[in-house]
DNA sequence: ACGGCACGGGG
DNA sequence: GTGTACGTGCCGT
């Protein structure tokens, strides 16, 4: 017997484990309320404890001993059991009268887990846990799954939902006809059938699942996709700024007993169904709530968990939106990680060297934690943060390192098992590449401002020792003669040979694996188009495997149409035919015909629509555009369709006329697009002829010389000469 | 010239 | 429920 899903039903306080056996998949509850705790700072806490039992929605209290912040000695504090609805209102008034609040936002089911000691995905026998919330070998229960997608009719080209249901797809069902009730019909009734355990959609939060539920309503169906009565999203989803950029995350279907799992979602898209598993496991975190997460959110997750085993209360973080940082502090954290600029043009011998983990191994290395970095306890201590000199503690192992140490370990025994187990070597992969994730994600975390466990000194101290390892390693590939030809951050791209040596000798040095991730036959570093200084992270180059590595130009962005991706992808192809330096010189005259004939076909007006679409996220609403710009033309024909696009959503347009100010005219939606929609061959061309310069810039050959070469006013073999002499 | 707007990287 | 900051290119005013 598997747990297979978990929720909590705030109104009727209730939790209900969805049990899976060979037999089926059943629900168990049971009554639970939510744990909050006080402390009174100063008051008398028998006064409160009096006054919170007279609170409405609060079921209980009593006093425990608990630590209110990492580090911290226990002291008495009030819990209150409450109903989960009557948290907040409850938490407002007490913080307004000077308490201090924690386990506010915790979520119920986590809570439960915790205390439980149970995990999703948790084997039992009989009542009992026959399972180790953290082993490495575990069985996986048998879960059988099925794919939906529903097409809509698409009655004005772009799919809305006032279009009736075209066809349904459930597996290999094809579920199609002229009574839309019916098909609905027939889709609650296959699902009931079949009854599996996972609804794979892509991205059924965004559209399917809102759509099919909408479309039911419609016609008085009460739709259930899931094992018991569905719960629908209460809100319809919201935007939010993340990564730098706004996202919108669209209100989440989850079924009750029933796995409704997005397949393009991130955890799943990194880690696949066994990464979740694993990811589910360790968190704590339900499949379907962890599908739709962060790796950031699983970290936190890790952490919360840890503190909480530890007795730590996890402080109420209410405001974490009105936040800025001061320029002072903006200053301190520009003291970010080190950078060489990379030297533009072409070289032979390249190896690039990195090492693994960096920043999630310094944290485990030098004990940075929030608690421990400038910690009370050891002011004179003589370990000290390079640069900074910050004193850590030398007695009590931080949150962080203990959260990530068991990762770090996890991964590597499946880094191992890669190798040494290949009948499950995909397997392994996907889980270790889900904890990669969560790895790579630790460190910003460290830095940002509504982190749980944050704190800016640590982030400081952990690039301030990124930057002497760097530093070492540059020291010591200089003394073994390497010339440095980039850095940045944990990786080094030095020219010479034998740079396994190099890596042995720092990997010894610092107790970090430096590896060797490849030998380039040739390698171009590219300048930045504005100033010509050499651009970072913008290069390509082909290793001695064969394998082209592009990194920063267009072909990269996901917002580049595919004529400009086949274009570069056409024009690196023939160089990557180079095996070494020279062999790559004579090869640049013959990417100047691929970029000829592609310009050609453009300007012929041989292009189909599919190849020019512009996709990009838009950050904002259609009338917060302070400029007329491509996205704000195409919000404009989407609203025109009576379409609302939420910002961090995706658009696409194609150009049809760049200097037009009507958004009609400008671009067109492809959707919308027929036989008489021309697109803007000026504007393509241009950008064509900047992709081609984004490869060959250093060779001598800019955007204008480009276009004089394919509008043939200037001899090939003139341009061969330019080539030679460049070097 | 300068601000507005969007995207990247990792293995 | 939520990674930073920054580099880079291109566009509009």
């Amino acid at each position: 017997m598997f747990l297979l899903d978990i929720r909590y039903d705030p109104k009727k306080s209730t939790i209900t484990k969805w049990i899976k056996d060979g037999t089926g998949c059943k629900p168990v509850r049971e009554v639970c309320h939510p744990k909050i705790y006080v402390s009174s700072t100063g008051k008398d806490k028998h006064e409160l404890q009096h006054l919170i039992s007279s609170l409405p929605g609060v079921r209980g209290t009593c006093i425990e001993k608990k630590r209110t912040w990492l580090g911290s000695e226990p002291e008495e504090v009030l819990c209150a059991t409450m109903d989960a609805g009557s948290i907040h209102d409850t938490a407002s008034m007490l913080e307004a009268k000077g308490c201090g609040l924690y386990n506010i936002d915790l979520d119920p089911v986590r809570q439960y887990l915790l205390e439980c000691g149970l995990f999703p995905m948790a084997r039992f026998k009989g009542d009992s846990l026959d399972d180790h919330q953290y082993a490495l070998d575990y069985e996986v229960p048998e879960l059988t799954s099925m794919r939906l997608s529903v097409t809509p009719s698409r009655d004005k080209g772009i799919a809305t939902m006032d279009d009736t249901i075209l066809r349904i797809a459930l597996e290999d069902t094809i579920i199609e006809g002229e009574d839309e009730a019916q098909i609905i019909e027939r889709l609650s009734g296959e699902i009931a059938v079949s009854d599996p355990d996972i609804l794979f959609t892509d991205r059924g939060d965004s559209f399917d699942m809102p759509y099919l539920y909408h479309r039911a309503a419609l016609h008085g169906i009460e739709l259930q996709l899931g094992r018991e009565k569905d719960i629908l999203p209460d809100s319809c989803g919201r935007s939010y700024f993340s990564y730098g950029r706004m996202l919108y995350k669209p209100g989440g279907f989850t079924l009750a007993g029933r796995l409704h799992l997005d397949t393009s979602s991130f955890i799943f898209r990194e880690g696949g169904l066994p990464g979740m598993i694993d990811l589910a496991r360790i968190t704590g975190i339900p499949m379907q709530e962890l599908s739709r997460l962060s790796p950031g959110s699983a970290v936190t997750a890790l952490q919360v968990n840890q503190a909480l085993r530890d007795g730590v209360l996890v402080p109420w973080k209410r405001n974490l939106a009105e936040y800025w940082k001061t320029a002072l502090e903006l200053l301190i954290a520009d003291r970010g990680a080190l950078v060489i600029e990379p030297k533009v043009g072409l070289h032979e011998n390249v190896s690039e060297i990195d090492f693994a983990s960096l920043f999630p191994n310094i944290m485990v290395n030098h004990n940075i934690s929030p608690e421990t970095v400038l910690c009370s306890c050891c002011p004179d201590s003589s370990h000290r943060v390079p640069f900074v000199h910050y004193n850590i503690c030398q007695r009590h192992t931080g949150l962080i390192p203990r959260v990530l140490t068991p990762l770090i370990e996890r991964r590597v025994e499946y880094k191992k098992r890669i190798a040494t187990d290949p009948a499950r070597a995909e397997e392994y992969e996907m889980k270790q590449n889900m904890l990669k994730w969560l790895l790579v994600t630790s460190f910003g975390y460290m830095g940002f401002n509504k982190a749980r466990f944050g704190r800016i000194e640590c982030h400081e101290s952990i690039t301030a020792y990124g930057r002497e390892i760097l530093l070492l390693t540059m020291e010591m590939a200089d003394r073994m003669g390497f010339e440095i030809l980039h850095g940045i951050v944990d990786c080094l791209w030095v020219k010479g040979h034998g740079a396994e040596r190099l890596c042995e000798l720092m990997t010894r040095k610092t107790g970090i694996q430096l590896e060797l991730k490849g030998e380039f036959r040739w390698l171009v570093f590219l300048p930045n188009k504005s100033n010509g200084a050499g651009a970072l992270n913008r290069y390509y180059g082909v290793m001695n495997n064969g394998k082209l590595k592009v990194r920063g130009i267009e072909m990269r962005r996901s917002d580049t149409p595919r004529v400009i991706r086949d274009l570069q992808e056409a024009m690196l192809g023939k160089l990557a035919q180079a095996k070494n330096a020279s062999e790559f010189r004579m090869k640049i005259p013959e990417t100047i015909g691929v970029l000829r004939e592609h310009a050609r076909k453009l300007l012929a007006g041989e292009c189909i629509p599919a190849d020019l679409v512009f996709e990009t996220h838009v950050s904002r609403g259609s009338d917060d555009y302070k400029q007329f710009n491509n996205q704000a033309a195409a919000l404009r024909q989407y609203l025109h369709e009576g379409i609302k696009i939420q910002p961090g959503q995706s658009i696409r347009y194609i150009i049809t006329d760049h200097s037009s100010k009507r958004y009609q005219k400008r671009v067109k939606i492809p959707e919308l697009a027929d036989e008489t929609t021309v697109y803007d061959r000026a504007k393509y061309y241009e950008y064509l002829l900047r992709a081609a310069e984004s490869i060959l810039l250093p060779f001598g050959y800019t955007e204008r010389r480009l276009d004089e070469l394919v509008k043939g006013k200037v001899q090939e073999n003139l341009c061969k000469y330019m080539v030679t002499d460049n070097f």
